[in-house]
RNA sequence: GCCCCCAUCGUCUAUCGGUCAGGACACGGGCUUUUCAUGCCUGUAAGAGGAGUUCGAUUCUCCUUGGGGGUGCCA
């Protein structure tokens, strides 16, 4: 019988988690998910500067939030340590580790590589690897005051876990040598390795958080939403193959493959994410959207009812055209609030014109003239007034438009005029001619 | 310095020797006879350079260039 394949997750809490190791949770997951493995989670606490309970718990809630369901236990690496020592010792008694003292520091141990030969293993994802023994280094796997190395306690903790399978960042190709050479001396089996190319920003760097938003808790703040986020990183080095972008986690553990995935870094490309934000939030159901939507409202100091009601209209107007949810204040402020900021831009293009008051208050009077508020009767009403004064459609939209919300873009006119209502309507629109003519505007 | 890895449109990628080098994001144009969004149509845009192998290279090999990673007490 085949053994069950394990990955594992191995982060040292920090508070907060970048993108680029999620991302390596994200393809363990998905390769664990996609052969029935298991997908463990081991927490490397063994920084205690930055290992605090906050830290670990803002690691969980991140993975959490993107789904990332763990097997087991997680292990907390502090909790080996006395093992960690225990098989440094006997490295040291069998003579394949030795004590020095260098700089004055202290004894510490370190781990004798082979002097002559060739270290080689197969990448799932970079291919033969290979490595003169000539080209590496003995290495310090105790410190002199008596703490573990991270090679040390990472490799005994893969065994202990039954790791069979390690996949990780591409920074850690070099230490692959290293700890290849620790299960043999610990004489446990080698696991199989992939790495992962990183993720990079304009520059060819690795992208870090002066390159923007770099940590998941951001994108979440941000107004991403966790499948999304979830789907753009799964594509950064990965491709199912055929042409398919916007996949189900289903669809993704089913396709997801090491011989599908690029060895050369991937640019982090934010408008790339935004458009499958949007895509995601156009088809999240109601339910969903309306609770991500309310609280975006609520955090801005916002109504969560409509000034003019007709919440559900409105809903199906803003939803469809939502990139992410930190954009829904500024998007529609002006449906829930009597203040709304104008565009700068978009008051000198549209209302900073010769007739602009005047052809505002005629809008107000046909419109206050309607027998019945409703989209057809107002897109009549408004189209009979250009057709009168011989202008284009776009001369009266524009302007209204801008009257009413301050912006530029939003729904339909005439659904924004229907959804704001009759008196709102005409209030804001004399309301901007006024202001308009005494230059207030 | 030394070691390792990487190299297709601006970006993410498909292509497992023979393709009009395909898709997506972004960008431009058009239509849906108002904006924005959506949808549909459409345009611009790529195999870093040089050898070699081959009837034939984006694809295989080598070199150069460029980029990234690593280089004994971070992880």
């Amino acid at each position: 019988m085949a053994e069950r394949i394990r990955v594992r997750f191995a982060p040292s809490p920090t508070g907060k988690v970048h993108i680029g190791n999620i991302r390596a949770a994200i393809f363990n997951w998905l390769y664990a998910r996609h052969v029935g493995g298991e997908f463990l989670l081991r927490v490397e606490d063994t920084d205690l500067e930055r290992s605090t309970p906050e830290a670990i718990q803002a690691l969980l809630d991140c993975m959490r939030w993107l789904r990332l369901d763990w097997d087991g236990e997680i292990l907390y690496q502090t909790s080996q340590r006395a093992h960690h020592l225990e098989v440094a010792e006997d490295l040291l008694r069998r003579g394949l580790a030795y004590r020095e003292n260098k700089g004055g520091q202290g004894e510490c141990v370190i781990f004798r590589m082979p002097k002559e030969g060739v270290i080689e293993y197969d990448d799932l994802v970079k291919g033969h690897m290979r490595k003169q023994a000539k080209d590496t280094q003995d290495f310090v796997i105790v410190r002199s005051d008596g703490s573990p190395v991270f090679h040390l306690a990472n490799v005994l903790d893969d065994i202990t876990q039954g790791v069979t399978h390690i996949i990780r960042g591409d920074d850690h190709v070099e230490n692959t040598f290293k700890h290849i050479m620790l299960f043999r001396a610990i004489g446990a089996p080698v696991p199989q390795y992939a790495h992962l190319p990183m993720i990079v920003n304009n520059q060819g760097k690795p992208y870090s958080k002066r390159d923007g938003s770099a940590f998941v808790g951001e994108f979440r703040e941000l107004g991403f939403v966790p499948d999304a986020l979830f789907n753009y990183l799964a594509l950064l080095g990965w491709a199912p193959g055929d042409d398919r972008e916007v996949m189900t986690r289903a669809e993704m553990v089913g396709a997801f493959d090491f011989a599908k995935c690029k060895a050369s870094p991937a640019r982090f490309d934010i408008k790339k994410l935004t458009w499958m934000n949007g895509e995601y939030i156009a088809r999240e159901p109601r339910a969903d959207f309306e609770a991500a939507f309310d609280a975006r409202l609520q955090a801005a100091g916002l109504p969560t009812e409509p000034l003019n009601g007709l919440r559900d209209a409105l809903l199906d107007e803003i939803q469809p055209r939502t990139k992410t949810y930190g954009d829904v204040p500024a998007n529609c402020r002006w449906f829930f609030a009597e203040d709304y900021p104008f565009d700068p831009k978009a008051v000198a293009k549209r209302l900073h014109a010769e007739g602009v008051p005047a052809l505002l208050d005629e809008v107000a009077a046909a419109l206050e003239a309607l027998p019945g508020f409703d989209v057809p009767a107002i897109e009549a009403a408004v189209r009979a007034l250009a057709e009168a004064r011989g202008a284009g459609l776009g001369a009266l939209v524009h302007p209204i438009r801008v009257a009413v919300s301050g912006r530029a873009e939003g729904p339909g006119l005439f659904e924004t005029l229907w959804l704001l209502g009759r008196e709102r309507s005409l209030r804001r629109l004399r309301g901007v001619a006024a202001r308009l003519r005494e230059g207030s505007l």
